[in-house]
DNA sequence: GTCCGCATGTAACTTGTTACATGATTTA
DNA sequence: TAAATCATGTAACAAGTTACATGCGGAC
């Protein structure tokens, strides 16, 4: 599963990082952050302080075991399983002769506009936290290259989309 | 689930289309396939003959009911969830500071020929079986792009490989 | 007084993968 | 004689989603 316990957190903590950066490439829900915490721990991959607070209910603050960061290291090295496509989008524009087709064009420009918002958003984030480039290194150097990626495949998919919509207008009746 | 029972055909026939065409955006295992024909079945959206054979076990030919081509419509018309990268690569790039740097490259190198060989198969593909484009309509046209889709993310996939190797490349010490 | 943020969890379900099992025919 | 192709399935497991549950403090 994964792996980003790197700096000590709470479970919630490694929510609040899904749901921004990383989340953009691979997301989870809370229920599944906490089963795997539950899992490294009894793998003695993790560690935790229960920390007592007024009112709520502990905090369990959890960190890397020796071990962890070991295995880390080992699943950091070790080889990925290519990246697969898996679109459900193209399996209906696949099928799309059996819809009415300008139903699906409403649709490939409610994927586009998503896609745009998305691209957008990166392109900020480019701008703002990497003005420069060259000069980065190490686990910045990273984050930025993780974002290039997802700028990469979501001006990609946009691009496509625009040329869906294009290629199935062009054949609507009366227009 | 899927609903690619569009032509009548076996479980088996379902599955081989997986691992040609249509298999590059969705996969499925025989085992999904097989209950999934299942619960289509209970639900009346199938319907099968058993062809016997000599020696082998008998056929299921399995063929969309009226309700199923019905429900295949609905699908069709309705809205997906947009697309989200999921890619395990990245995440380790994002991890990448606890490994060792050239075994990262290697990795990425690795996965830049995996692309690059997928690429080459649907320019094939696009060249042999799509020679005109301007001339396409329905099904066929829907084909087209899909592969057209493919070809936009493999390729973005690996234009980001390239920055990828060159930008860790760069930082390498001696070298 | 109701919703949002913090903080954790259980339970049930759906989806997807892996292993195992059968058994005849054709190809190398 | 070993493998690949045709053709179907059971069982167990892993991963991911959805619903439900608790409970305080602060903002509106």
């Amino acid at each position: 599963m994964v792996s980003l316990a790197e700096r000590p957190g709470t479970g919630y903590e490694i929510g609040q990082q899904f749901t921004r950066s990383i989340g953009h490439f691979w997301s989870a829900t809370h229920q599944q952050i906490y089963r795997t915490l539950k899992k490294l721990h009894t793998e003695g991959l993790v560690t935790f302080e229960s920390v007592p607070q007024d009112g709520r209910p502990d905090k369990k603050v959890y960190q890397l075991s020796d071990s962890g960061r070991k295995a880390l290291r080992e699943w950091v090295e070790s080889p990925v399983e290519p990246y697969h496509l898996r679109d459900e989008l193209s399996v209906k524009l696949r099928a799309a002769e059996h819809g009415d087709p300008r139903v699906i064009i409403e649709e490939m420009r409610r994927h586009r506009e998503i896609h745009t918002a998305r691209l957008r958003l990166y392109q900020e984030f480019e701008k703002d936290d990497y003005p420069d480039p060259s000069v980065l290194t190490g686990r910045r150097l990273n984050q930025y290259l993780v974002l290039r990626g997802g700028i990469a495949v979501q001006t990609a998919f946009l691009d496509w989309c625009d040329e869906v919509i294009d290629a199935l207008q062009a054949r609507l009746p009366h227009n």
